[in-house]
Order: C-alpha cells, then sequence, then structure tokens
DNA sequence: CGGAATCTTTCCTTTTTTGTCTAGTTTATC
DNA sequence: GATAAACTAGACAAAAAAGGAAAGATTCCG
C-alpha cells in the first residue's frame, strides 16, 4: 500500500496553481522551478490534470493553466482517484484471479472485505476535504483524528 | 494509492495456512493448489513472510508451513507492512525531493501532512485487528461505512 | 543408504510505472 | 509576417514490481 509517484507530484502542481489565488494561472516552466521537476515531467502531469477537468489549459505566448474550478470546490477524494486510483475498485478481484478465471474466493472473500474497510477509512479522512483545505497552511494530522476520536465518544 | 499484489497473494497464502488451525502446517503445494497460484509464486511469497518471522518453516519430507504465533496475536497491520510497506513513512520525503537534495517543502509541507492523516485513518481502521478477524468468516465492510455515518449524523 | 518430498537461494523474464525526448501546434508581441 | 514562449502528443528509455525457472539443501522413510 503505497502512494504512487504521480499522486505526490501531481498534487504538488495542482497546489502551486492554486496557490497563485482564484483565477490566476502558471505555466510549465515555473512550476518546473518551483518544484525542482523537469519541464516535460512537469507536463505529463498536468495534462492529466487537464484531460480529467481539473485544470484549463490556454495556449500561446501567455498562456498557461488555471483551475478550473476554485480550491474549495476541488475535493481531495476526486483529486486523488484520478491520479492514483481508487484502493479498492470493482476490477480488482479480477485483477487477482491467479490461475482461474474468477477468484476461488468470490463468495465470502474475508481479504475483499477487509481492503473495503481501509478504502472507507480513507474515503472518510478525506470526506468534506478540498484543495483550500491544503492551503491554508494547517496541518491537520490532528484534526482528522480528533475526529474519528470524538465519534467514538458519542456513541 | 494502490495495494500491492504482494499485499493481496501473500495475505492470501497466510490466512490459508492460518485456516488449518493453531499449530497446523501446510506446505507450498497445498497453497499453489488451494489459490490458483504457481508453487514458485507461492514460494517466494512464504519467503517473505518466513523472513519477517510470520511464519516458521520445517524442511524435509514432512515439512512444511505453520503460523509463528497464534491467529489472534498477529495484528494485520504488522502483516501488511510487512508485505505492502508503510504508507507514508520516514523516507518518503527524501525520495521526492525532485531535482533538489531536500525537498522545496521541508517546513511547512501540506502535502506531507495529508499524507500523515490518510496513513493515521488506515492505521484506526487497523487498530486491534489480527488475522484471526478474518477467519471468521465474518464480513466488516459494514461496520467501517456504518460507523462514519453514525458519527455524521450526531454532529 | 537411496529416493522422494519438501524448503531455499539465486538469477532471469515480463509487465507496469516513471520519467524523458522530440516534433508538433497555438498565440502574443514586435 | 516572424519570432518567441507557451501548450500537446506520442514514442521512447529507465527503473521498479511481479512472476517464473532451475539447481541446491534438508529431512523423512523404506
Amino acid at each position: 500500500m503505497k502512494f504512487s509517484a504521480q499522486e505526490e507530484y501531481g498534487l504538488r502542481c495542482l497546489l502551486q496553481i492554486a496557490r497563485r489565488g482564484p483565477g490566476a494561472s502558471m505555466t510549465i516552466p515555473e512550476i518546473s522551478r518551483e518544484e525542482g521537476l523537469s519541464a516535460t515531467h512537469v507536463a505529463k502531469l498536468l495534462t492529466i490534470l487537464r484531460k480529467s477537468g481539473l485544470i484549463r489549459s490556454t495556449r500561446g505566448q501567455s498562456g498557461g493553466y488555471t483551475l478550473s474550478r476554485a480550491a474549495e470546490a476541488l475535493p481531495l477524494g476526486e483529486v486523488l482517484a484520478i491520479l492514483g486510483g481508487r484502493l479498492y475498485d470493482g476490477d480488482f478481484c479480477s485483477r487477482h484471479a491467479g490461475q482461474f478465471s474468477v477468484c476461488t474466493h468470490d463468495v465470502d472473500c474475508s481479504v475483499r472485505s477487509l481492503w473495503n474497510t481501509i478504502q472507507s477509512a480513507v474515503d472518510g479522512a478525506l470526506a468534506g476535504m478540498t484543495l483550500a483545505d491544503l492551503l491554508s497552511g494547517a496541518s491537520f494530522d490532528r484534526p482528522a483524528r480528533a475526529f474519528v476520536a470524538d465519534l467514538r465518544t458519542v456513541n
């Protein structure tokens, strides 16, 4: 269970654009300088973000990239799903069937339900979070934990 | 963010051994048949599990693998860390420094704190779970999701 | 002892993921 | 228009992960 490089660098690029403020734009060379990534690498990442609709591009000499929605309207769960996919998706079992055509554990699969549990935990932690939450500079190591803790006490 | 093949198949193999009951052992060919994986593939996975101390091996004709502790004493968090590593560990930043020697965001890194939040959510979901919980056949898709939903309604 | 069944180790091939390169296309500015 | 600065697209190369093969080591059992 790892974060992919694409998630790490893609999110950083998106964040650079967002930091410019609402409506502002940023070019590939600028992002490249800020993040210490090659321009071609940044270009590839931005292409993914653009094709998925998170950012918009303008061509030409005064071109660049801008967020297609306000940072407050970009859910982090969506951003991460685009950059790195879901932990556990519908195809997962068919990709892990071994030599059989259908996974041996097709019914009553305890591993699958574990993956679901973990996926739900991640979804829960991400629920309501947007790109704007990463801009404030506030670290939220604590909140997420506290959130879970609070719920506990209520029950 | 994906589960690795090693996590999926390694956990399944471990589970096969555990299903035999306390102290019982299982051979590579047996696991291979049950899971539909090649014997060499199973052998490689079991070697990882053995070197990490989760299982013990006996060589020779009546050999095989047994759990080195009772299933109740094998925390799933530990098992997954061995098979797939941690989502966010101490080396993470140094592996993603781009062309710089130190990550540009070394101080005040909002991305890093997001990764920490997600890691904590996973740790929280896994807390207290052991291999035995996967044996009972009880699915726990529901608890985690319902848990989050309940908390929401309270707030 | 000798053979069969088992685990162990090392190396190799294939596939996926990462990242680079190069040749375009578009647009502002002079 | 010509040039420069920008984005775009697709093929390519390098690295990591996944999986396979083969030869060796250990133990049981007749």
